[in-house]
DNA sequence: CTGTATTTAGAGCGTTCGATCTAAAATGAC
DNA sequence: GTCATTTTAGATCGAACGCTCTAAATACAG
């Protein structure tokens, strides 16, 4: 029929991840995008749309590899386990992220969410699927007897989500292992059964 | 001498911070600014410097009226009161914030202190000066037996610095009081002395 | 090989950006 | 009143913005 694509796709959406990770929505021009991306400004928007459709696949990428594959794969450890091992690999990241790109998902809840009803839902489920988690891995560890009995397990939930955010933040300007796991550890402690 | 100004610098540069606020830097432009403060562009420039200078004054001002008020205001109280206190008048800023603004120090803090050495110093200090805070209210309520004695009190200042960033974080997505005040239920349950 | 359909590359569209310049208006010092 | 100094208002600067158009290049169907 015609002259098919000379780029990977998902390669190069790769690349617009990256810029959109570091330097967010605004401060990210096109020219740059196609730049990192290796195709120009034509390629992009036949390919994708517009900057903003753009952005879209891109946190939509980020979400897939980035959470929902987390959450599948420490799903079914021991509870406990699950959600220290859940902060370990975010505290890791936050550690080993020099540029200090932090969280795609925390920079658009701020910068997108707010003002676009699309994107706030969009967010919206994927801070409900990381909920989701931590209340499962609260049930079960009440069930097991390892997590405290106070509190509603989706409000104790709802803690954990709230501490994962807040570390996020808090990665983009003191990226320290004192202060990340120092911040973690009452959590923790205060998260087990007496 | 020469001519006096003719308008008022405070009352300008707050108009300066309801702009950065809720739109951020990037997205905020020099003529969006002048128009909100009632000024022209050279005006602007002639008594604020340029854009970046403007915001980092805008930014001054937030956290001396919105951050140390705070702390000196409420530095007195019984410690767990001054605690849930600092909490439940962020809450109540989030909750009566139709426009979704959030928290001027968390938008700065991702939009502005990972790339520049200079505001993240700025953030660090005030970071710094609401975890002092927290840890002072901490040891203080552990010397009247009110306090958990589980962990650092340093690190449990750190927790609930954690939990008071994530919660500016949520509550630009979804600010209910159902979620905002669940997920500080089992933080303060926690946090008393068994 | 021819025809058709799609992607390339790069110039260029109009707009808006941050920032500045010019000249008129305004005020206190003298 | 005159001068010196600063602030005004509005036009405007070059650069960068998101986006699109024109042509040349490419590959499959027939």
């Amino acid at each position: 029929m015609a002259r098919p694509r000379a780029f990977d796709e998902a390669a190069v959406l790769d690349a617009a991840v990256d810029c959109f990770w570091s330097k967010g929505f605004e401060a990210t021009s096109v020219r740059d995008l196609a730049a990192q991306m290796g195709i120009t400004g034509a390629s992009l928007y036949n390919a994708f749309g517009d900057k903003r459709a753009l952005y879209e696949q891109a946190f939509a990428r980020y979400v897939r590899e980035g959470v929902h594959a987390r959450i599948a794969r420490l799903e079914d450890l021991p509870p406990l386990e699950a959600i220290e091992t859940f902060f370990a690999e975010v505290v890791a990241n936050a550690l080993g992220d020099p540029a200090r790109k932090g969280c795609f998902l925390v920079n658009a809840t701020l910068e997108l969410a707010p003002h676009d009803p699309r994107f706030r839902r969009l967010v919206e489920e994927v801070l409900g699927a990381m909920q989701g988690f931590f209340r499962r891995q609260v049930e079960k560890g009440r069930a097991l007897g390892v997590v405290t009995a106070t509190g509603e397990a989706d409000e104790l939930a709802g803690m954990l989500l709230g501490q994962l955010l807040g570390l996020r933040v808090l990665s983009r300007v003191d990226p320290s292992p004192a202060r990340l796991e120092g911040m973690l550890r009452p959590l923790f402690a205060l998260l087990r059964a007496p």
